[in-house]
DNA sequence: ACACGACCATACTGATAAGTATGGTAACGG
DNA sequence: CCGTTACCATACTTATCAGTATGGTCGTGT
Protein backbone atom coordinates (compact mmCIF):
# COMPACT_ATOMS: atom_id res chain seq x y z
CA UNK A 1 0.00 0.00 0.00
CA UNK A 2 0.73 3.77 -0.91
CA UNK A 3 2.33 5.67 2.46
CA UNK A 4 0.19 8.84 2.34
CA UNK A 5 2.13 11.30 4.42
CA UNK A 6 -1.37 12.39 6.19
CA UNK A 7 -3.66 9.64 7.30
CA UNK A 8 -5.52 11.30 10.05
CA UNK A 9 -8.20 9.00 10.13
CA UNK A 10 -6.11 5.94 11.00
CA UNK A 11 -6.63 5.84 14.56
CA UNK A 12 -9.72 5.74 14.35
CA UNK A 13 -9.69 3.27 11.78
CA UNK A 14 -7.42 0.89 13.84
CA UNK A 15 -9.88 1.31 16.53
CA UNK A 16 -12.63 0.61 14.89
CA UNK A 17 -11.09 -2.48 13.28
CA UNK A 18 -9.94 -3.85 16.71
CA UNK A 19 -13.41 -3.46 18.42
CA UNK A 20 -14.84 -4.98 15.62
CA UNK A 21 -12.26 -8.30 15.38
CA UNK A 22 -12.84 -8.25 19.86
CA UNK A 23 -16.12 -8.33 19.44
CA UNK A 24 -15.92 -11.40 17.19
CA UNK A 25 -13.24 -13.44 18.18
CA UNK A 26 -12.23 -11.85 21.43
CA UNK A 27 -9.61 -9.73 22.73
CA UNK A 28 -6.63 -12.20 23.12
CA UNK A 29 -7.10 -14.11 19.97
CA UNK A 30 -6.83 -11.65 18.16
CA UNK A 31 -2.82 -10.02 17.45
CA UNK A 32 -1.75 -7.19 16.78
CA UNK A 33 -1.27 -8.07 12.60
CA UNK A 34 -4.48 -9.03 12.06
CA UNK A 35 -6.07 -5.75 14.09
CA UNK A 36 -3.73 -3.54 11.24
CA UNK A 37 -5.09 -6.31 8.28
CA UNK A 38 -8.57 -4.96 9.81
CA UNK A 39 -7.43 -1.72 8.48
CA UNK A 40 -5.86 -2.26 5.78
CA UNK A 41 -2.24 -1.86 7.04
CA UNK A 42 -0.02 -3.80 8.60
CA UNK A 43 1.89 -3.80 11.89
CA UNK A 44 4.49 -1.34 11.44
CA UNK A 45 1.60 1.57 10.86
CA UNK A 46 -0.54 0.22 13.86
CA UNK A 47 2.50 0.49 15.98
CA UNK A 48 3.36 3.91 14.92
CA UNK A 49 0.19 5.33 16.26
CA UNK A 50 -0.21 3.13 19.00
CA UNK A 51 2.62 2.37 21.75
CA UNK A 52 0.96 -1.10 22.66
CA UNK A 53 -1.88 -3.86 22.34
CA UNK A 54 -2.98 -1.97 26.22
CA UNK A 55 -3.37 1.53 24.55
CA UNK A 56 -5.53 0.00 21.41
CA UNK A 57 -7.36 -1.42 23.75
CA UNK A 58 -8.11 1.89 25.83
CA UNK A 59 -8.43 2.77 22.20
CA UNK A 60 -11.40 0.55 21.43
CA UNK A 61 -13.03 0.97 24.34
CA UNK A 62 -13.14 4.77 23.56
CA UNK A 63 -14.68 3.91 20.39
CA UNK A 64 -17.48 1.50 22.05
CA UNK A 65 -18.28 4.70 24.49
CA UNK A 66 -18.90 7.31 21.56
CA UNK A 67 -20.53 5.10 20.18
CA UNK A 68 -23.03 4.86 22.87
CA UNK A 69 -23.43 8.34 23.43
CA UNK A 70 -24.19 8.70 19.52
CA UNK A 71 -27.12 6.44 19.11
CA UNK A 72 -28.40 7.42 22.89
CA UNK A 73 -27.99 11.11 21.42
CA UNK A 74 -29.82 10.06 18.21
CA UNK A 75 -32.63 8.05 19.75
CA UNK A 76 -34.06 10.64 21.64
CA UNK A 77 -33.62 13.58 19.18
CA UNK A 78 -36.82 15.51 18.59
CA UNK A 79 -38.48 13.12 22.03
CA UNK A 80 -40.04 15.77 24.68
CA UNK A 81 -41.80 13.13 26.53
CA UNK A 82 -40.17 12.34 29.70
CA UNK A 83 -41.63 8.38 29.70
CA UNK A 84 -40.94 8.01 25.59
CA UNK A 85 -37.59 9.10 26.84
CA UNK A 86 -36.89 6.53 29.60
CA UNK A 87 -38.47 3.69 27.28
CA UNK A 88 -36.20 4.47 24.13
CA UNK A 89 -33.00 4.36 25.89
CA UNK A 90 -33.73 1.18 27.92
CA UNK A 91 -34.94 -0.13 24.47
CA UNK A 92 -32.10 0.67 22.59
CA UNK A 93 -29.81 -0.56 25.38
CA UNK A 94 -31.44 -3.77 24.97
CA UNK A 95 -31.13 -3.96 21.29
CA UNK A 96 -27.16 -2.72 20.97
CA UNK A 97 -26.01 -4.11 24.33
CA UNK A 98 -27.67 -7.19 25.42
CA UNK A 99 -28.95 -8.42 21.78
CA UNK A 100 -25.88 -8.23 19.87
CA UNK A 101 -23.57 -11.16 20.42
CA UNK A 102 -20.92 -9.21 19.51
CA UNK A 103 -21.02 -6.86 21.69
CA UNK A 104 -22.18 -9.03 24.10
CA UNK A 105 -18.08 -10.78 23.62
CA UNK A 106 -16.58 -7.39 23.96
CA UNK A 107 -17.71 -6.21 26.84
CA UNK A 108 -16.76 -9.53 29.18
CA UNK A 109 -13.63 -9.78 27.25
CA UNK A 110 -13.06 -6.20 28.47
CA UNK A 111 -14.48 -6.72 32.09
CA UNK A 112 -11.88 -9.33 31.87
CA UNK A 113 -9.40 -7.85 31.11
CA UNK A 114 -10.33 -5.11 33.70
CA UNK A 115 -9.41 -7.29 36.64
CA UNK A 116 -5.27 -6.57 35.92
CA UNK A 117 -5.76 -3.16 33.75
CA UNK A 118 -6.18 -0.76 35.97
CA UNK A 119 -6.71 1.99 33.27
CA UNK A 120 -9.43 0.09 31.01
CA UNK A 121 -11.27 -0.43 34.47
CA UNK A 122 -11.16 3.21 35.25
CA UNK A 123 -12.19 3.56 31.82
CA UNK A 124 -15.41 1.85 32.21
CA UNK A 125 -15.73 2.93 35.96
CA UNK A 126 -16.52 6.85 34.42
CA UNK A 127 -18.61 5.28 31.85
CA UNK A 128 -20.92 3.69 33.40
CA UNK A 129 -21.02 6.11 36.49
CA UNK A 130 -22.08 8.50 33.36
CA UNK A 131 -24.67 5.74 32.07
CA UNK A 132 -25.97 5.53 35.52
CA UNK A 133 -26.08 9.35 35.97
CA UNK A 134 -27.86 9.80 33.12
CA UNK A 135 -30.93 7.21 33.99
CA UNK A 136 -30.67 8.52 36.94
CA UNK A 137 -32.07 12.10 35.22
CA UNK A 138 -34.51 10.21 32.97
CA UNK A 139 -36.64 8.58 35.90
CA UNK A 140 -36.21 11.35 37.77
CA UNK A 141 -37.70 14.01 34.81
CA UNK A 142 -40.75 11.03 34.12
CA UNK A 143 -41.40 11.02 38.23
CA UNK A 144 -41.53 14.90 37.97
CA UNK A 145 -44.26 14.80 35.00
CA UNK A 146 -46.04 12.17 37.04
CA UNK A 147 -45.61 9.45 34.45
CA UNK A 148 -43.76 6.76 36.37
CA UNK A 149 -44.16 5.96 40.23
CA UNK A 150 -40.61 5.48 41.57
CA UNK A 151 -39.65 5.82 45.07
CA UNK A 152 -35.98 5.92 44.84
CA UNK A 153 -34.49 6.04 41.43
CA UNK A 154 -31.00 5.71 42.48
CA UNK A 155 -31.80 2.57 43.74
CA UNK A 156 -33.77 1.23 40.74
CA UNK A 157 -31.50 2.45 38.54
CA UNK A 158 -28.91 0.43 40.16
CA UNK A 159 -30.89 -2.91 40.39
CA UNK A 160 -31.90 -2.27 37.05
CA UNK A 161 -28.12 -1.95 35.27
CA UNK A 162 -27.28 -5.08 37.28
CA UNK A 163 -30.26 -6.84 35.98
CA UNK A 164 -29.09 -5.57 32.96
CA UNK A 165 -25.58 -6.37 33.01
CA UNK A 166 -26.78 -10.09 34.62
CA UNK A 167 -29.11 -11.04 31.26
CA UNK A 168 -26.15 -10.14 29.58
CA UNK A 169 -23.86 -13.23 31.04
CA UNK A 170 -26.85 -15.64 31.37
CA UNK A 171 -27.34 -15.21 27.94
CA UNK A 172 -23.62 -16.48 27.89
CA UNK A 173 -25.28 -19.95 28.77
CA UNK A 174 -29.00 -19.21 27.79
CA UNK A 175 -28.68 -18.14 24.04
CA UNK A 176 -32.78 -18.01 24.20
CA UNK A 177 -32.52 -15.46 26.92
CA UNK A 178 -31.43 -12.66 24.43
CA UNK A 179 -32.55 -14.10 21.64
CA UNK A 180 -34.45 -11.62 19.25
CA UNK A 181 -38.17 -12.44 20.01
CA UNK A 182 -37.13 -11.11 23.68
CA UNK A 183 -36.67 -7.97 22.78
CA UNK A 184 -39.74 -6.70 23.55
CA UNK A 185 -40.44 -8.60 27.12
CA UNK A 186 -36.67 -7.64 28.50
CA UNK A 187 -37.62 -4.10 27.31
CA UNK A 188 -40.62 -4.27 29.50
CA UNK A 189 -39.01 -5.85 32.68
CA UNK A 190 -36.56 -4.07 32.77
CA UNK A 191 -38.77 -0.88 32.65
CA UNK A 192 -41.28 -2.45 35.27
CA UNK A 193 -37.89 -2.20 37.48
CA UNK A 194 -38.11 1.39 36.60
CA UNK A 195 -41.20 1.39 37.93
CA UNK A 196 -42.87 2.15 34.24
CA UNK A 197 -45.17 -1.48 34.38
CA UNK A 198 -46.16 -2.37 30.82
CA UNK A 199 -50.27 -0.95 31.22
CA UNK A 200 -48.75 2.93 31.84
CA UNK A 201 -45.88 2.72 29.45
CA UNK A 202 -46.98 4.63 26.09
CA UNK A 203 -45.77 2.30 23.56
CA UNK A 204 -43.66 3.80 20.69
CA UNK A 205 -45.25 3.21 17.32
CA UNK A 206 -46.60 -0.03 18.61
CA UNK A 207 -49.41 -1.86 19.26
CA UNK A 208 -50.20 -3.59 22.22
CA UNK A 209 -49.85 -7.22 21.95
CA UNK A 210 -50.53 -9.09 25.41
CA UNK A 211 -50.44 -11.85 24.57
CA UNK A 212 -46.68 -12.26 24.68
CA UNK A 213 -45.62 -14.54 27.50
CA UNK A 214 -42.27 -14.19 28.55
CA UNK A 215 -40.58 -16.69 31.02
CA UNK A 216 -36.91 -16.57 31.70
CA UNK A 217 -34.98 -19.66 30.63
CA UNK B 1 9.94 -34.89 46.80
CA UNK B 2 9.26 -38.52 47.41
CA UNK B 3 6.62 -40.37 45.29
CA UNK B 4 4.56 -42.59 47.40
CA UNK B 5 2.84 -45.32 45.77
CA UNK B 6 -0.73 -44.06 45.86
CA UNK B 7 -1.58 -40.67 45.82
CA UNK B 8 -5.67 -40.87 45.27
CA UNK B 9 -6.12 -37.17 46.95
CA UNK B 10 -3.84 -35.51 44.47
CA UNK B 11 -6.47 -34.96 41.47
CA UNK B 12 -8.53 -33.29 44.24
CA UNK B 13 -5.56 -31.13 45.71
CA UNK B 14 -4.50 -30.04 42.48
CA UNK B 15 -8.03 -28.62 41.56
CA UNK B 16 -8.31 -27.24 44.61
CA UNK B 17 -4.74 -25.96 43.94
CA UNK B 18 -5.79 -24.54 40.90
CA UNK B 19 -9.36 -22.93 41.88
CA UNK B 20 -7.54 -20.88 44.63
CA UNK B 21 -4.63 -19.65 42.55
CA UNK B 22 -7.25 -18.75 39.38
CA UNK B 23 -9.51 -17.03 42.07
CA UNK B 24 -6.85 -14.78 43.01
CA UNK B 25 -4.37 -14.23 39.44
CA UNK B 26 -6.85 -14.85 37.12
CA UNK B 27 -6.72 -17.99 34.63
CA UNK B 28 -4.61 -16.93 31.93
CA UNK B 29 -1.72 -15.37 34.21
CA UNK B 30 -1.05 -19.07 36.19
CA UNK B 31 0.60 -21.22 35.10
CA UNK B 32 0.58 -25.23 34.95
CA UNK B 33 4.28 -25.23 36.75
CA UNK B 34 2.29 -22.36 39.48
CA UNK B 35 -0.89 -25.00 39.74
CA UNK B 36 1.91 -28.04 40.43
CA UNK B 37 3.71 -25.68 42.81
CA UNK B 38 0.48 -24.71 44.61
CA UNK B 39 -0.43 -28.35 45.09
CA UNK B 40 3.25 -29.53 46.47
CA UNK B 41 4.43 -31.00 43.08
CA UNK B 42 6.03 -30.18 39.49
CA UNK B 43 4.64 -30.16 35.91
CA UNK B 44 5.34 -33.92 36.00
CA UNK B 45 2.81 -35.00 38.50
CA UNK B 46 0.33 -32.21 36.81
CA UNK B 47 0.25 -33.84 33.61
CA UNK B 48 -0.02 -37.70 34.75
CA UNK B 49 -3.16 -36.52 36.40
CA UNK B 50 -4.96 -34.39 33.98
CA UNK B 51 -3.78 -34.40 30.46
CA UNK B 52 -4.19 -30.74 29.57
CA UNK B 53 -4.68 -26.96 31.25
CA UNK B 54 -8.72 -27.05 29.88
CA UNK B 55 -9.05 -30.26 31.73
CA UNK B 56 -7.36 -29.03 34.71
CA UNK B 57 -9.65 -25.79 34.41
CA UNK B 58 -13.00 -28.00 34.29
CA UNK B 59 -11.92 -30.08 37.86
CA UNK B 60 -11.83 -26.41 39.22
CA UNK B 61 -14.83 -25.49 37.85
CA UNK B 62 -16.13 -28.63 39.21
CA UNK B 63 -14.52 -28.08 42.61
CA UNK B 64 -16.22 -24.79 42.35
CA UNK B 65 -20.17 -26.53 41.54
CA UNK B 66 -19.23 -29.11 44.52
CA UNK B 67 -18.51 -26.26 47.41
CA UNK B 68 -21.83 -24.40 46.27
CA UNK B 69 -23.88 -27.76 46.73
CA UNK B 70 -21.94 -28.80 49.59
CA UNK B 71 -22.32 -25.40 51.75
CA UNK B 72 -25.82 -24.67 50.96
CA UNK B 73 -27.04 -28.06 52.01
CA UNK B 74 -24.89 -26.93 55.18
CA UNK B 75 -27.10 -23.81 55.56
CA UNK B 76 -30.41 -25.53 55.16
CA UNK B 77 -29.48 -28.45 57.53
CA UNK B 78 -32.45 -28.41 60.35
CA UNK B 79 -34.19 -25.86 58.81
CA UNK B 80 -37.69 -26.39 57.92
CA UNK B 81 -39.67 -22.76 58.12
CA UNK B 82 -40.24 -21.87 53.80
CA UNK B 83 -39.08 -18.64 53.91
CA UNK B 84 -35.71 -19.06 56.53
CA UNK B 85 -34.70 -21.46 53.98
CA UNK B 86 -34.77 -18.72 51.33
CA UNK B 87 -33.84 -16.25 53.23
CA UNK B 88 -30.50 -18.20 54.66
CA UNK B 89 -29.79 -19.69 50.42
CA UNK B 90 -30.13 -16.20 49.44
CA UNK B 91 -27.96 -14.74 52.22
CA UNK B 92 -25.28 -17.41 51.38
CA UNK B 93 -25.37 -16.34 48.30
CA UNK B 94 -24.49 -13.06 48.68
CA UNK B 95 -21.93 -14.16 50.93
CA UNK B 96 -20.21 -16.22 49.16
CA UNK B 97 -20.57 -15.43 45.44
CA UNK B 98 -20.69 -11.53 45.83
CA UNK B 99 -18.56 -10.05 48.91
CA UNK B 100 -15.80 -12.64 48.39
CA UNK B 101 -13.78 -11.15 45.70
CA UNK B 102 -12.12 -14.45 44.73
CA UNK B 103 -14.76 -15.52 43.75
CA UNK B 104 -16.05 -12.78 41.29
CA UNK B 105 -12.37 -13.15 40.09
CA UNK B 106 -12.80 -16.48 38.89
CA UNK B 107 -16.43 -16.62 37.82
CA UNK B 108 -15.63 -13.57 35.65
CA UNK B 109 -12.80 -15.54 34.10
CA UNK B 110 -14.04 -18.42 33.69
CA UNK B 111 -17.01 -16.94 31.83
CA UNK B 112 -14.61 -15.12 29.37
CA UNK B 113 -13.06 -18.69 28.88
CA UNK B 114 -16.63 -20.27 27.91
CA UNK B 115 -16.91 -17.81 25.04
CA UNK B 116 -14.03 -20.39 23.52
CA UNK B 117 -14.85 -23.87 25.35
CA UNK B 118 -17.99 -25.03 24.82
CA UNK B 119 -17.38 -27.90 27.49
CA UNK B 120 -16.92 -25.70 30.26
CA UNK B 121 -19.90 -23.45 28.94
CA UNK B 122 -22.09 -26.53 28.78
CA UNK B 123 -20.59 -27.49 32.75
CA UNK B 124 -21.53 -24.12 33.86
CA UNK B 125 -24.93 -24.23 32.39
CA UNK B 126 -26.10 -27.13 33.84
CA UNK B 127 -24.74 -25.58 36.94
CA UNK B 128 -26.78 -22.44 36.87
CA UNK B 129 -29.42 -24.41 35.47
CA UNK B 130 -29.89 -26.90 38.78
CA UNK B 131 -29.09 -23.43 41.26
CA UNK B 132 -32.45 -22.12 38.98
CA UNK B 133 -34.46 -25.20 39.38
CA UNK B 134 -33.81 -25.50 43.51
CA UNK B 135 -34.60 -21.35 43.74
CA UNK B 136 -37.80 -22.04 41.98
CA UNK B 137 -38.49 -24.77 44.52
CA UNK B 138 -37.97 -22.46 47.21
CA UNK B 139 -39.94 -19.84 46.21
CA UNK B 140 -42.81 -22.15 45.37
CA UNK B 141 -42.37 -23.71 49.04
CA UNK B 142 -42.75 -20.52 50.48
CA UNK B 143 -45.48 -19.23 48.50
CA UNK B 144 -47.46 -22.58 48.57
CA UNK B 145 -46.69 -21.54 52.60
CA UNK B 146 -48.28 -18.12 52.34
CA UNK B 147 -45.22 -16.38 53.24
CA UNK B 148 -44.43 -14.61 50.14
CA UNK B 149 -46.10 -13.02 47.40
CA UNK B 150 -44.79 -13.84 44.08
CA UNK B 151 -47.27 -14.12 41.22
CA UNK B 152 -44.55 -16.37 38.72
CA UNK B 153 -41.65 -17.82 40.36
CA UNK B 154 -39.91 -18.75 37.61
CA UNK B 155 -38.81 -15.24 35.92
CA UNK B 156 -38.75 -13.83 39.47
CA UNK B 157 -36.03 -16.43 40.03
CA UNK B 158 -34.36 -15.48 36.70
CA UNK B 159 -34.33 -11.58 37.25
CA UNK B 160 -33.23 -11.93 41.24
CA UNK B 161 -29.95 -14.00 39.65
CA UNK B 162 -29.86 -11.92 37.11
CA UNK B 163 -29.52 -8.98 39.54
CA UNK B 164 -27.06 -11.02 41.03
CA UNK B 165 -25.05 -11.46 38.28
CA UNK B 166 -25.01 -7.74 37.61
CA UNK B 167 -24.00 -6.95 41.00
CA UNK B 168 -20.75 -9.34 40.60
CA UNK B 169 -20.22 -7.41 37.51
CA UNK B 170 -20.78 -4.19 38.82
CA UNK B 171 -18.95 -4.13 41.90
CA UNK B 172 -15.25 -4.49 39.72
CA UNK B 173 -15.91 -0.73 38.65
CA UNK B 174 -17.85 -0.04 42.38
CA UNK B 175 -15.62 -2.14 45.24
CA UNK B 176 -18.01 0.14 47.28
CA UNK B 177 -20.91 -2.06 46.02
CA UNK B 178 -20.14 -5.39 47.25
CA UNK B 179 -18.15 -3.90 50.26
CA UNK B 180 -19.11 -6.21 53.83
CA UNK B 181 -20.99 -3.85 54.98
CA UNK B 182 -23.80 -4.21 52.13
CA UNK B 183 -24.40 -7.70 52.67
CA UNK B 184 -27.68 -7.36 54.30
CA UNK B 185 -28.67 -4.74 52.22
CA UNK B 186 -27.96 -6.44 49.19
CA UNK B 187 -29.79 -9.81 50.74
CA UNK B 188 -32.62 -7.81 50.59
CA UNK B 189 -32.93 -6.51 47.60
CA UNK B 190 -32.80 -9.86 45.88
CA UNK B 191 -35.32 -11.60 48.58
CA UNK B 192 -37.67 -8.21 47.23
CA UNK B 193 -37.38 -9.17 43.66
CA UNK B 194 -38.93 -12.78 45.09
CA UNK B 195 -41.62 -11.06 47.24
CA UNK B 196 -39.89 -11.89 50.12
CA UNK B 197 -39.69 -7.92 51.26
CA UNK B 198 -37.70 -6.83 54.38
CA UNK B 199 -40.80 -6.14 56.61
CA UNK B 200 -42.21 -9.85 56.38
CA UNK B 201 -38.91 -11.67 56.47
CA UNK B 202 -37.82 -13.49 59.13
CA UNK B 203 -34.58 -12.58 59.95
CA UNK B 204 -32.68 -15.08 61.17
CA UNK B 205 -30.91 -14.94 64.71
CA UNK B 206 -30.58 -11.07 64.42
CA UNK B 207 -32.61 -8.29 65.56
CA UNK B 208 -33.93 -5.53 62.61
CA UNK B 209 -32.26 -2.43 62.33
CA UNK B 210 -34.07 0.32 59.90
CA UNK B 211 -31.90 2.39 59.96
CA UNK B 212 -29.80 1.00 57.40
CA UNK B 213 -29.95 3.25 54.63
CA UNK B 214 -28.98 1.55 51.01
CA UNK B 215 -27.93 3.66 48.14
CA UNK B 216 -26.38 1.97 44.99
CA UNK B 217 -23.31 3.75 43.56
C1' DA C 1 15.14 -60.56 45.08
C1' DC C 2 12.92 -58.56 41.27
C1' DA C 3 9.75 -56.80 38.10
C1' DC C 4 6.18 -53.64 37.40
C1' DG C 5 3.23 -49.90 37.76
C1' DA C 6 1.99 -45.56 40.10
C1' DC C 7 3.78 -41.30 40.92
C1' DC C 8 6.92 -37.50 40.51
C1' DA C 9 10.96 -34.35 38.85
C1' DT C 10 13.87 -32.17 35.28
C1' DA C 11 15.04 -30.84 30.88
C1' DC C 12 13.53 -29.96 26.61
C1' DT C 13 10.58 -28.59 22.29
C1' DG C 14 7.57 -25.86 19.63
C1' DA C 15 4.30 -22.44 18.74
C1' DT C 16 2.50 -18.03 19.36
C1' DA C 17 2.55 -13.27 19.60
C1' DA C 18 4.15 -8.70 21.43
C1' DG C 19 7.32 -5.59 20.41
C1' DT C 20 11.63 -3.74 17.69
C1' DA C 21 14.86 -2.58 13.94
C1' DT C 22 15.28 -0.97 9.71
C1' DG C 23 14.42 0.62 5.37
C1' DG C 24 11.25 2.42 1.90
C1' DT C 25 7.91 5.93 -0.13
C1' DA C 26 4.96 9.99 -0.55
C1' DA C 27 4.06 14.83 0.38
C1' DC C 28 5.72 19.31 1.63
C1' DG C 29 8.71 23.27 2.92
C1' DG C 30 12.71 25.78 1.62
C1' DC D 1 15.99 19.97 -6.14
C1' DC D 2 16.72 18.32 -1.52
C1' DG D 3 15.99 17.30 3.13
C1' DT D 4 12.68 16.28 6.53
C1' DT D 5 8.71 14.31 8.42
C1' DA D 6 4.76 11.30 8.41
C1' DC D 7 3.46 6.99 7.35
C1' DC D 8 3.92 2.21 6.16
C1' DA D 9 6.01 -2.66 5.25
C1' DT D 10 9.17 -6.57 6.25
C1' DA D 11 12.17 -9.12 8.92
C1' DC D 12 13.70 -10.09 13.19
C1' DT D 13 14.14 -10.76 18.36
C1' DT D 14 12.49 -12.41 22.57
C1' DA D 15 9.60 -14.10 26.28
C1' DT D 16 6.23 -17.08 27.74
C1' DC D 17 4.06 -21.27 28.38
C1' DA D 18 1.56 -25.53 27.12
C1' DG D 19 2.86 -29.84 26.35
C1' DT D 20 6.47 -33.86 25.87
C1' DA D 21 10.44 -36.93 26.71
C1' DT D 22 12.84 -39.23 29.84
C1' DG D 23 14.44 -41.05 33.83
C1' DG D 24 14.15 -41.66 38.80
C1' DT D 25 11.84 -43.51 43.22
C1' DC D 26 8.61 -45.85 46.11
C1' DG D 27 5.43 -49.51 47.21
C1' DT D 28 3.61 -54.01 46.10
C1' DG D 29 2.82 -58.54 44.29
C1' DT D 30 5.30 -62.95 43.41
Amino acid sequence: MMAPAYAPEMPARLAEAAFRLFSDRGIRDVNMEAIAAGAGVTKGSLYWHYRSKDELIRAACSHYYREWHRRTRAALAGEADALRRLDKVVRLSVRDCLLDEGNRVFTLEVFALSLKDSAVREGWRQFFDAVREFYVGLVEDARAAGRIRCDDPGRAVGLMLSAMEGFKLRALFEPGLCAPESERAIGDELLGILGADSGTVTIPQGMENTEEIWRLG
